[in-house]
DNA sequence: TATGCAAATATTGTATACAATATTGTATAC
DNA sequence: GTATACAATATTGTATACAATATTTGCATA
């Protein structure tokens, strides 16, 4: 069941963890012990050590002292403040990218990237979700400014184990595309206000959807822990 | 010689680096080995390993496998974009608190702290760029997003080890001073656009600064390493 | 002298054992 | 019945040993 085998153990067990929350396999609130972890995998406490080690950096699981780690709550203010450090920095990206203007050998390039998105078929929501973060993070690339980047992708990555629960409407989806599609006319027209609000439009969009995803995960967590109790 | 000690020895050995690091006492391009750490130390390997996976983390030390770790070298670029990042995250702060305004009682809180930067004497730089890192720090608490605190803390936190090589002028300080004073001004008066512009022209003054004194430790470092070699 | 191969060495990852510390459970006294 | 003290247990941190892998060194050969 291994993947391409990693050099080291912690990486597996790390991803497989992390892969395992994301999917909603562990509840929030779940916990574990390193021991149970040893057992599990049949390996030693260091390689597990480290990978929840790496998982408490990602901020999916919190570490309690001696009373062991736990999948992460499911917090809304939270939410709402990556979101809120999300739009800081993507309005820096298009502000930016707009202000600059682009060739249009490159432009071309990112609404090629757009068009991949709008041909995805509504049925596969992970792929639409993964194509919707590529967009945002293929435009903050362009910008060339890796460290912006880097932080883009690591919001991305905390927002992403409620975004595979995100309910996508066919609208929805058209909609996202039509407004990816004006962000990038108003770069290429270097429009700088219009770009940010479109921006704006998106990510607040993006916002709200994920609330509501995110208040039905809890109450199916609740009638869940009903249902196990 | 240990400060208040820590419970676990990890945290101890990544503080003294950290410490080293900042301090200019390593050079950018020292290398360390897990094994003389921990012979300097008198420790073994497993919390030695730990501290330089944090200092790796925190983007201080750079890890070349099978050759060891090294101090991150100084990269103007790299400087660049974490003035930007940083950019981009406080304007929202500023827009976001102008537009909200906030309570005399509050404000005055605010005022208190800048006002303690003003008494700061020249003589000691250091302290000076601590309590502009505490300004900054202090205007994004108000947001009340974690997130974005813990955010613009990361940044500062990789900028420091170039800061305490700001040579300060008392000029500088001065016109640091009012900068920030017509940041709150703004605020206060709810005005966005002044707010956002009161600020850029600190952090770009900040980056033009850093950016001289980053020539000059290069250039230090420069001569350091042909007198040493 | 340059080049390729093999041995030696160093770095890294993993396993295991032990010690320290915090939490939990239990018994006893009030 | 509650509270406190103490023992039992679990978690965590650290030390050490070993194995795997990459790099460097040394040597032989072209």
């Amino acid at each position: 069941m291994k993947e391409q085998h990693s050099p080291n153990l912690s990486t597996d067990v790390f991803s497989v963890l992390k892969e395992r929350i994301i999917r909603w396999e562990y509840a929030p609130g779940h916990r574990f012990t390193e021991e149970g972890l040893c057992e599990e995998f049949g390996i030693s406490r260091s390689p597990v050590r480290e990978a929840l080690r790496m998982l408490v950096e990602n901020q999916l699981v919190e570490k309690a002292p001696h009373k062991g780690y736990s999948v992460k709550q499911l917090d809304m203010q939270e939410i709402h403040e990556l979101y809120d450090v999300r739009l800081a920095l993507e309005i820096f990206v298009v502000e930016h990218l707009a202000r600059r203007g682009y060739p249009e050998k490159e432009w071309r390039e990112l609404y090629r990237s757009w068009q991949s998105l709008r041909k995805t078929t509504p049925a596969n929501t992970a792929d639409f979700a993964q194509l919707d973060e590529e967009f945002h993070e293929q435009l903050a690339g362009w910008t060339g400014n890796r460290t912006l980047l880097q932080q883009i992708r690591s919001i991305d990555e905390r927002l992403h184990f409620i975004r595979v629960t995100d309910i996508t409407s066919i609208e929805r989806l058209r909609v996202t595309c039509e407004q990816h599609l004006r962000i990038l006319d108003c770069i290429k027209e270097k429009n700088i206000d219009c770009a940010r609000e479109a921006l704006q439009l998106n990510i607040e969009d993006g916002r709200k959807n994920v609330e509501h995803a995110i208040k039905e995960a809890l109450a199916r967590a609740f009638l869940g822990s009903k249902a196990g109790a």
